[in-house]
RNA sequence: GGGCGAUUAGCUCAGGGGGAGAGCACUUCCUUGACACGGAAGGGGUCGCAGGUUCAAAUCCUGCAUCGCCCACCA
């Protein structure tokens, strides 16, 4: 293993050890009974999709909790897949027949879902490769799809339960539509922007004048729909309009004869307080339409053209309407005020075509029963939301819930099995086609349209594991452990999961724990965006930084409550991280000569420092993971294993490795095995190929060696917590406090670190015994000749000094100091140290502090100001024999 | 209209009642046999503003300002 090259290079090891990993088998998960398992699905990317920063810190995050929970022993699934995303797809298809010169209904149902078949698998396992560059565990074996055989009848087997039970109903609705993409839309799949538009107040004349009014002005904001417009209502209450109501009002342009009704909904301080109801264009102006028995006329197309209902504006596209009706109501007198006015407009979430409220046939679903149970479970907790704010966004939601719009007129998806007897009118949702009426036995006709997509996302945590097959799989892995998500679909397909999870599995939850992650934004805070070209590409970074590296430093920026800025640099530290883990490997693996593998046996305060060191670690990240502080766990990794194993215990271990003790070196080389092993299997969750190819060429003792890193066994930071040892701790701290200090006189005098020094070190007298134990390292660590500790030492002449903590250190440099600046600078320090402790004593001397106080707190503050008042004491004296 | 989050070193951000931290950037020195994707030593912050609670506030509370996000039938 002495061939290691200098540096990690990423690209010359993950494919290989990706296919080991493959090749073992260690994806799959095992149905062990009795043994508690751990299962997560992944958020089912769409087909259509690639790769971006959020998959890539999503996935990163659910492959740590699953490669740490398959360390930690238990049988361990994540489940794979893809979302055939009816819309996405189906526009990707349609773009690629429109560049050929067709639409999809030049080709026909048939053929354009056979095309998009076709595009799945050309395109669908694009993503699933990616996920193996960032080295994603996940069951790949076992990969599923929305549209595979088994989903599809589960989502049938969904869809005929819950028509049966009432919960799905047909209904003419006004609706989200969107013309481009010609089908409906649920609510929340429409994205509100404000836009600065107008309010065009318009006036109507009555049919006859009431009390010598003779015409009502309303206000809007989409002139084109007065062409549908049924009624005009004002506020019951509006003292204004009493006198009107009943009157008839004579529709400009139309000519229509309308009623003016009373309405509660009308807001009479708002515009004129009088409003054009169009009961077809409109879901308030519906509400009042049947309120008030008026008729809705639906004045557009399919696709925002306006209707033959529209009169001598029919055909013309919506907005070429709204200007020919406003010239129009101009030239009659009608349009009395134009104000300047920002609404908010609705905009279709996949191609951002401006939404139209339309009256349209379509089913639902009745939310509010399969709400009551979902609500009830995140609120006895048995659903957790991490960060737990997000609980108060999913109970806003799901307490104003509102029935669910799941028919798109689309061709890609699942299509409706609703069976349509036009002879005797029966419709009837059937898990089997129905060819014949099974009532008059008239031929049967299958509903045109298709499921949200949605619809059958909300089924993936059990109907990937089967579902509704009683297989050993749902009753082994679900509910499932975590679920990771951006938190954009938090209601589109969190909430439902949780509603349909619990509706067809008696009551249990699909997840315990929903981790919302941040969103990832650029580095000016704006959203990544492919087409504007302000993105990122993970698999660009991974080619820059490694798969580790690029994974390290996106959980380094994972914090709880914030968006990630995205930070690059973070990136390059992680990449250099890995290459330090390398590199301090191949030390270690550079050292074993002689070595012969077995348990620590600590010999010295650095071998006791550095367990202790480790089981505080290990005790740190099995807390970070179980609370999903996946940054702060990071953080801590990071800090041990660069500055505590390699800038000190390697530093530390030096001496012992290289000097002629057989046993202090076996010592020394089995806690750098030992800690170099429990701290790669600590970081493989995060950093799974560089700690794997190292840890395969371990010398381990064969009851703690495995074919991967990656099943190897978890650290058990219970058993670590044996190594915790606080009297270490403190000695390596005094050890460092004298070693930094004498550094810094090197660095302040050029003195080369090849030339040694003598150095004097006054002390009190119960601490020499440790001290001079440790003589060696701080020796060896500072390029030390001569090194004396004394309580009763005299500072040489010519001496530089430093002082660290009650310790006063003397380095004689002849002829090199320069006793002006020495003076000065102790006597900054000195100033430092006498400000904190007139702070201190300042407190010391508060009744209500020594009072009140923890008594801990007072004791280390006390013990804090008598340390501050010996390094002032030291620094006089020094000051003295400087002037 | 309602709600949530943020405001800490030049930049990106941790921390969260009792000694202001990291990474990057910056300064100086060091190519010593793990690593220059490195090592050593440094400089740099009245923790957005104003009140309040407390023995003690960057940290808790209130208000304000700025930025960002979500929800809402805003003719």
């Amino acid at each position: 293993m002495s061939e290691m090259p200098k540096a990690y290079d990423p690209k010359a090891v993950e494919g290989a050890i990706f296919a080991s990993w493959q090749e073992g088998g260690y994806f799959s998960a095992q149905i062990v009974e009795g043994v508690e398992p751990y299962s997560v699905v992944i958020p089912p990317p769409n087909v259509t999709g690639s790769l971006h920063m959020g998959h890539a810190l999503n996935n990163t995050i659910q492959d740590v909790v699953i490669r740490r929970s398959r360390m930690a022993g238990r049988p361990t699934v994540w489940v794979v897949g893809t979302d055939h995303a009816g819309i996405a797809t189906q526009n990707k298809v349609e773009q690629k027949l429109a560049a050929e010169g067709f639409s999809r209904h030049d080709v026909g149902r048939e053929a354009f879902i056979e095309a998009c078949w076709d595009w799945r698998r050309k395109y669908g396992g694009t993503i699933i490769g990616q996920l193996k560059a960032m080295g994603c565990s996940c069951d790949y074996d076992n990969e599923r799809f929305t549209m595979d055989p088994s989903y599809a009848h589960a989502v049938r087997k969904v869809f005929v339960d819950w028509f049966e039970a009432g919960l799905i109903y047909r209904g003419m609705r006004i609706i989200n539509w969107c013309p481009r993409c010609a089908t409906a839309l649920s609510d929340i799949e429409v994205e509100h922007e404000d836009v600065d538009s107008h309010l065009w107040h318009l006036r109507y004349p009555l049919k006859e004048p009431v009390d010598g009014i003779d015409h009502v002005i309303v206000a809007t904001t989409r002139p084109e729909t007065m062409l549908g417009d049924t009624c005009v209502a004002v506020h019951p209450d509006d003292a204004r309009y009493s006198a009107l109501v009943g009157a008839t009002v004579v529709l400009p342009l139309m000519g229509r004869e309308i009623p003016i009704v009373a309405d509660d909904y009308v807001d009479p301080a708002f515009g004129s307080g009088a409003v054009k109801v169009t009961p077809a264009h409109d879901p308030n102006d519906f509400d009042i339409g049947e309120r008030h028995d008026c008729a809705k006329i639906n004045i557009m197309n399919a696709d925002a053209t306006i209707s033959a209902e529209g009169g001598v504006y029919a055909g013309l596209d919506r907005y070429e309407a709204r200007k020919r009706v406003l010239a129009d109501l101009e030239e009659i007198g009608a349009l009395v005020k134009t104000d300047e006015h920002v609404h908010s407009v609705g905009h279709c979430y996949r191609c951002h075509t401006v939404i139209e409220p339309w009256l349209s046939d379509q089913w639902f679903v009745d939310m509010k029963p399969l709400a009551a149970p979902a609500i009830e479970a995140v609120h006895d907790g048995r659903v957790k939301f991490h960060p737990k704010r997000w609980e108060n966004v999913y109970f806003h939601w799901m307490d104003n819930i509102r029935d669910w719009c799941i028919s798109r007129q689309l061709w890609w998806g699942h299509r409706i099995p609703v069976f349509y007897c036009d002879t005797c009118k029966l419709a009837v949702a059937s898990m089997d086609d129905l060819i014949a009426c099974p009532t008059c036995g008239a031929a049967m006709r299958q509903d045109e349209d298709v499921l949200d997509t949605w619809f059958s996302s909300q089924l993936w945590p059990f109907a990937t594991l089967g579902w509704p097959e009683p297989t050993p799989e749902v009753a082994y892995f679900y509910p499932t452990n975590v679920l990771s998500t951006a938190r954009d679909i938090l209601f589109l397909w969190v909430a439902r999961m949780v509603m349909s999870g619990m509706y067809f599995n008696d009551g249990q939850i699909p997840f315990e724990d929903v981790i919302i992650h941040p969103t990832v934004f650029n580095a000016e805070g704006k959203r990544m965006s492919k087409s504007l070209g302000t993105g990122v590409d993970p698999l660009d970074l991974m080619e820059h930084y490694g798969a580790d590296g690029m994974r390290f430093g996106l959980m380094l920026q994972v914090t709880g409550s914030q968006d990630i800025k995205f930070a690059e640099d973070k990136l390059l530290s992680s990449r250099n991280f890995a290459n330090k883990i390398w590199n301090a490997s191949r030390f270690v693996l550079m050292n074993m000569d002689g070595y012969e593998p077995g348990a620590p046996e600590p010999q010295t305060v650095a071998d006791r420092w550095i367990l202790s060191r480790l089981a505080d670690l290990s005790a740190r990240v099995d807390e970070g993971l179980d609370t999903y502080e996946f940054g702060e766990t990071a953080r801590a990794l990071y800090d041990f294993f660069w500055n505590e194993y390699c800038d000190w215990y390697i530093e530390l271990a030096k001496d012992r490795l290289n000097g002629g003790d057989a046993k202090q070196r076996l010592a020394v080389q089995r806690t750098l095995v030992f800690v170099l092993d429990r701290a790669l299997r600590l970081l493989h969750p995060m950093m799974p190929f560089v700690t794997d190819e190292i840890w395969k060429n371990l010398p381990l003792d064969a009851a703690e060696t495995a074919p991967s890193l990656m099943i190897a066994e978890w650290p058990d930071a219970s058993a670590l917590a044996e190594f915790a040892d606080p009297g270490a701790e403190k000695s390596i701290a005094a050890v460092q406090d004298i070693v930094v200090a004498i550094r810094a006189v090197r660095a302040r005098y050029g003195v080369s670190p090849r030339v040694p020094l003598d150095v004097v070190v006054k002390a009190p007298e119960h601490e020499l015994l440790l001290l001079e134990g440790e003589s060696g390292l701080v020796r060896s660590l500072a390029g030390v000749g001569s090194l004396t500790f004394s309580p009763t030492a005299e500072k040489p002449s010519h001496s530089a000094v430093a002082v660290a903590g009650n310790l006063e250190i003397y380095v004689p440099l002849e002829g090199l100091v320069d006793f002006d600046a020495e003076r000065e600078r102790l006597g900054k320090e000195r100033e430092k140290a006498a400000t904190e402790l007139g702070r201190l004593d300042k407190k010391l001397g508060n009744e209500g502090f020594l009072a009140k106080a923890a008594p801990e707190i007072v004791e280390k503050d006390r013990a804090r100001a008598a340390e501050l008042t010996e390094g002032i004491a030291v620094m006089d004296t020094q000051l003295a024999e400087l002037a």
